[in-house]
DNA sequence: TCTGGTGTTGCCCCAATTGCAACACGGCGA
DNA sequence: TCGCCGTGTTGCAATTGGGGCAACACCAGA
């Protein structure tokens, strides 16, 4: 869109950093690019960049700036989502923040299950941790996210909260895969695939192990959940998951519940920017997610 | 701003419903501004005008577009207004659109005592029914609005609302002036300026005056406060006005509050456009006027 | 049918934007 | 200390895009 090139040049070289390399990036040459910022910045009456000999960074006039530049882009999509709408395609851009344990099955499944139905739509996902996610959000990176315990905070609407057990990931011909729900103190009397200090289900099951005060047989830890699986699936050791981050066909692992008492159910939070309006591509996917979520678990909550 | 422009020319040309009337404003050609549209149509994939022989009309997509630009529009008045913040001086513009019940006394004095801070910030006044008020609002014509008995639109989200007894404005020598508060029915034995059909207080008039069955000796009906201020300032007439409307000094006219048996209190709101942020300018003076009303008015509450 | 209103188009021109090449500056390693 | 490579910036020339002028097509009303 041509009167958005200039914003999208700003938003580009305030995440890149230098002029050069957003100029190959956006195929126009480093002078034209620096004085389109030279004309934004006198437009404007404040230089929005710091011109370090490293590169470019903005200021704090600047930050404003790019979070605005950030909304203007993303309204223009919500419009353009919604013109489509008007002609009866339903077209546009959803992207989405989501913690690495629906990486594997929940996603993938429901954008299919979208797309299946509105193929003009496509998706971005960005596998976040539980505060980057949120951020993601905020700064208009991301239209919604899907988190596992997401800090508190103002800006982040909720607009669906599960609450969801942990779950043992085993072997099916593992000892343990016969109960129902099991026992922390159980699992622990296994070799452990522990999942790494980024996921936010480690620092769950780190305060209920302190708790409890239970030594743990630590053979392996991990930021993939994709590593975790493949050892709880190999050998008799036991990894962790939140419910819904467990896939639907998963060869030959299964997954128990924690019993309750060791460890309370868990946040899952679908949620957006408080006081932005979503397009319609992802008001509707966030719908169907919802609705996904809700009949599959139940205990869903809107807030 | 340069690549605000067309967005603007667009936003001129839905209000006038003529490019030749939009292009003698915005001094361009009529060509000029065709192609200018023409363009951004293409861009966009879909006419948003349609073309009569009497002008210009939006279409459905160009409601939606409208909307989009007004909020553009908006948003970026208030980046600029963060931005000035940033450097210490206050500067923006502030769009209030207001009943006419205060555009005389209230208004006025609050913008003075304003700008006597801050004479960096610029004011327009819309003097709006309660329904153009909000709809005004609604539409980012206005930032805030300060009305009477607004309607319930989920979009308006009320920032104050105060409970305000009505008046009876009469001249200081009026046999009815030595009262405290006065009943209805007293009013009525004398001549009566009455506002007209367009002001909100009309309303409640006509509906206190159908319950109680009072016959009314109408004089004067005006739309215009200041016209039935200056009736009721020199015969013995009476005319109506809501208490916060009511000017402080208003030479040899005087304000007694009618019973409120007869008059239940009418409500008073400032408010804006939910889930829109406004501009610090904007925001700084919503918090003078709301500090201001409550501690002269007091009976405040924050929704 | 004529007149006055609308938006639109072809052509020309000017000005704003771009690309190329050279420049100035700072960090870093020899 | 010097040279090299990185950064952003600037002068000048080529190009593109936008604007003005005049003529056009269309429609409503007299």
């Amino acid at each position: 869109m041509r009167h958005l090139k200039t914003l999208q040049c700003i938003a580009d070289v305030a995440t890149s950093g230098s002029i050069r390399q957003s100029a190959a990036r956006l195929a126009i040459t480093p002078s034209a690019l620096t004085r389109k910022i030279q004309d934004f910045e006198s437009e404007l009456g404040t230089p929005i960049f710091e011109r370090m000999p490293q590169g470019m960074r903005l200021n704090a006039a600047g930050e404003l700036v790019l979070r605005h530049i950030r909304a203007q882009l993303a309204d223009f999509e919500r419009l353009r989502s919604q013109l489509a709408d008007l002609s009866g395609v339903r077209r546009g851009h959803v992207t989405i923040a989501a913690s690495q344990a629906f990486a594997h099955g929940l996603i993938p499944h429901e954008i299919a299950a979208y797309r299946a139905q509105h193929p003009l739509v496509s998706f971005s996902v960005l596998v976040r941790d539980h505060i980057h996610a949120v951020s993601a959000v905020a700064g208009f990176e991301a239209d919604v996210a899907l988190v596992i315990a997401p800090p508190p905070a103002p800006e982040f609407q909720p607009l669906l909260i599960l609450h969801q057990p942990l779950c043992a990931l085993m072997s099916k011909d593992h000892p343990l895969a016969s109960a129902r729900t099991i026992r922390l103190r159980e699992c622990l009397q296994y070799p452990i695939a522990m999942p790494g200090p980024t996921l936010a289900i480690r620092h769950l099951l780190q305060a209920a192990l302190v708790r409890l005060g239970l030594p743990v047989h630590t053979v392996v830890e991990s930021d993939s959940f994709e590593i975790l699986r493949s050892y709880a699936s190999g050998e008799n050791i036991i990894s962790f998951q939140i419910r819904a981050g467990v896939p639907e066909a998963s060869g030959n692992l299964v997954a128990r519940e924690i019993d309750q008492r060791d460890l309370p159910p868990t946040q899952l939070v679908l949620g957006q920017l408080r006081g932005r309006s979503l397009s319609v591509a992802a008001s509707k996917f966030v719908d169907q997610i919802s609705s996904s979520l809700h009949s599959r678990y139940g205990d869903g909550t809107t807030g």
